[in-house]
DNA sequence: GTATTGCTTTCCACATAGTGGAAAAGTAGG
DNA sequence: CCTACTTTTCCACTATGTGGAAAGCAATAC
């Protein structure tokens, strides 16, 4: 079965150079020009130009009237909200959040990874973190243990896209560490940038439909094994009785 | 000027069917048959399908492996949590969340304003929410005191729609208060559904390019006076803070 | 104050991409 | 095995989406 309308494989073409240009709005920091965004997309002024009239028309890009500069939209929000609110997994283990974090006296967060990136969707802040807070953080999945958890649950087309974004060193450490940690339920061990350690604990199946989550709480260095067997016991405590609620025994 | 080409103030046509589908996406509860966005949509199968599947390469809408359902994608995720990290209102009052919580000992939430949709877009916890959180809790915007004062700050389109959402007598309600809700940088009273009270305050300037945000904190009922002018004063301060890092004295 | 530069937006002609009717394929239930 | 419904593909057609050229706009330099 094979839909030529729709360039074989690929989707429409208009539908594809859309998310392209939210893609590439994503990627770059602030609001961008027009000119910039056809630069890197490879498309006309004119096309880029109605291509962002129309998103910004479904509220999903902004234009800065200021500066005549697009960006990503409001509208972006609800969509997403909508799609997490209705995720079995976080609906799971959201009521044990305030408990665990009362017991750990630490920030809990919930990591997903999309793609090639670890997303920050929920998180229950203890009075540790003071200003610093990152309640929508996002970065390479491969900079914290729970991205590590995570991506060597992937399957192979995202595994590899995972990889072709490392350099060389980092990618052959990844792919020797891999199967370590697509057999741990657990991890404790350095974030790459945020300079704490991290304990991170798998919470989705291999058969859920939605993408691999992880519970994740950041330690301070040099934990000695006795605590660090505590909080992955708190936390493997809370992730079974969200399985339980959504039927795994 | 006058772009005739992508039907004159509608935008591209597959995009707004695009935009349209997420939409319809978003309002049903879970995952939808493509025979029910046909309807809903007024588009063909065909055209359905190919749509679908070209937002599922985006990653921006799912389909279910074993019921064939279409939903929407974690690709949205990732978007979302872009734009929401470069709101300036967010990175302002980011640092006295933590603060403000463990001084009112209550849960504190930030609230944006999307069309006619109340977004939680941040939240610090307390821990007398118990299991009974809502992370990404979305509602129509007047349920919540926070709500009402960021809708009578909308323009009049924005407005407009959002009364067309209510009932008569609603509507003739919160038209006799907008002015009322407009002027108050505060308001504390019930919400519609959640069946207790709530302190909200205004963070946005109408000069801001973002969409109104506002602080909230919600209340047993029958707080006496005093406790809420605390409150009140409390998420002021935190407020001005913010104001201050954003430039406004 | 004017000219220049660069960006955004519109105009226009054209070709193909996107559309929908029809048909085929797939799946679940009786 | 048959039926009913849904999803997906095929096919012909035209209206939409594209990009080059031009116009409009705003900031900057002289």
């Amino acid at each position: 079965m094979r839909d030529d309308a729709g360039d074989a494989r690929g989707g429409l073409g208009t539908v594809r150079n859309a998310a392209l240009l939210l893609g590439l709005l994503a990627a770059g920091s602030g609001y961008l020009q027009l000119t910039e965004l056809a630069e890197r997309s490879g498309l006309s002024y004119p096309t880029v130009h109605r291509l962002l009239r129309s998103l910004t028309l479904a509220d999903l890009v902004h234009q800065d009237p200021r500066s005549a500069r697009y960006g990503l939209g409001p509208g972006l929000v609800v969509l997403s909200h909508r799609y997490l609110s209705g995720l079995p997994i976080l609906t799971a283990i959201n009521p044990y959040l305030v408990q665990l974090r009362d017991e750990l006296r630490l920030t809990v967060e919930v990591q997903v990874i999309v793609g090639t990136t670890l997303v920050t969707v929920d998180q229950v802040d203890g009075s540790e973190v003071g200003i610093y807070r990152s309640p929508h953080a996002t970065c390479p999945a491969l900079d914290r243990p729970a991205g590590r958890l995570l991506a060597a649950r992937l399957g192979e087309p995202d595994w590899q896209a995972l990889l072709d974004d490392l350099e060389h060193e980092a990618a052959a450490e990844a792919a020797a560490r891999r199967a370590d940690w697509a057999a741990s339920e657990w991890l404790h061990e350095a974030t790459r940038t945020a300079g704490t350690d991290e304990v991170a604990v798998v919470l989705t199946r291999a058969e859920d439909a939605s993408p691999p989550a992880a519970l994740a709480v950041a330690t301070p260095p040099r934990l000695p094994e006795e605590r660090v067997a505590e909080i992955v016991e708190s936390m493997m405590r809370a992730r079974n009785a969200a399985d339980r609620t959504r039927g795994y025994a």
